[in-house]
DNA sequence: CTGCGAGTTGAAGTTCACTTCAACACAAGG
DNA sequence: CCTTGTGTTGAAGTGAACTTCAACTCGCAG
């Protein structure tokens, strides 16, 4: 088991595309050690990194705003636990909100899509005083609590 | 008020740019009746397709596919409860699985960020064995349950 | 020696979801 | 009559996240 990876090795271990990874390491997301022949080499640490952008991307941040998490994280050594927990409790809030995000739609499309009032504003049973097209555009109710 | 809505005030009353609703109309996500002088009226079961358009985009379905979700709506009359309930079923498990991705991704960070291992795949406490590795790339645990 | 596969680069292309722009039309108010 | 506001169009621009391409370099197998 070798300590470093080449890139079709890092990209065969993470399903990312080499141009992808070429692309995160121009972004400054992840880091590679050049051979003498100017090879790329990963350290083997790097692949819990791209693992990390991959999800990061499932919750819906931007490569910008996953490389601002990241880089909370050394740059030479392999990253400890603490060092991960310490994003991971960033990281764990934006999954609450977004969980959060989806549970309130699903309640809303069991009783609201139910009567046909997708627009929320002007139904009577979630709004029954029509009060909120004053405060606004857009579906408040579920985007905001 | 009046049963059809010029395309500044579907924009005011959905939170969504004119720029944003004629890009709609012309992909068929939205239809719009035209004036003797050739401006649009939407009617106002529009505004509702606009909310299903911008909550799917939240739950992470493209344009394309949420074409392909409203196609199933009538084109003259406005939806009925049914046909609204009709799309929510399909909506609903759509939902559901995004919830559990992200439960399930929520769990790990608590058992696996803690102890340093992102990559899953030789994490002694979610993979013991290190079966994983073959078969195939990605952190597939969490992505495929 | 001759491929072949895997790597390198910079530049350009692609898709998605829009936005911006220039040029125009019309309706109402001062 | 002129301005302002709101609408119209097609074409081009934008930003994010990559991919594709052409031209090149290595190391290795036959």
């Amino acid at each position: 088991m070798q300590d470093s990876l080449t890139i079709g090795e890092l990209a065969a271990r993470s399903g990312v595309a080499p141009s992808a990874l070429r692309y995160y390491e121009r972004l400054g997301l992840i880091q590679a050690e050049r051979t003498s022949i100017n090879q790329r080499r990963f350290a083997r640490h790097q692949l819990r990194r791209v693992s990390f952008i991959r999800i990061a991307q499932q919750v819906g941040l931007s490569l910008d705003e996953i490389a601002g998490a990241l880089a909370s994280l050394p740059q030479g050594r392999t990253p400890t636990k603490k060092d991960w927990a310490r994003l991971s409790a960033r990281w764990q809030s934006r999954i609450d909100e977004q969980i959060a995000l989806l549970e309130r739609l699903r309640s809303r499309l069991t009783g609201c899509i139910g009567c046909g009032c997708l627009s929320l504003r002007r139904c009577r049973i979630v709004n029954p005083t029509d009060t909120l097209a004053d405060e606004g555009p857009g579906p408040r109710q579920l985007l905001h609590e």
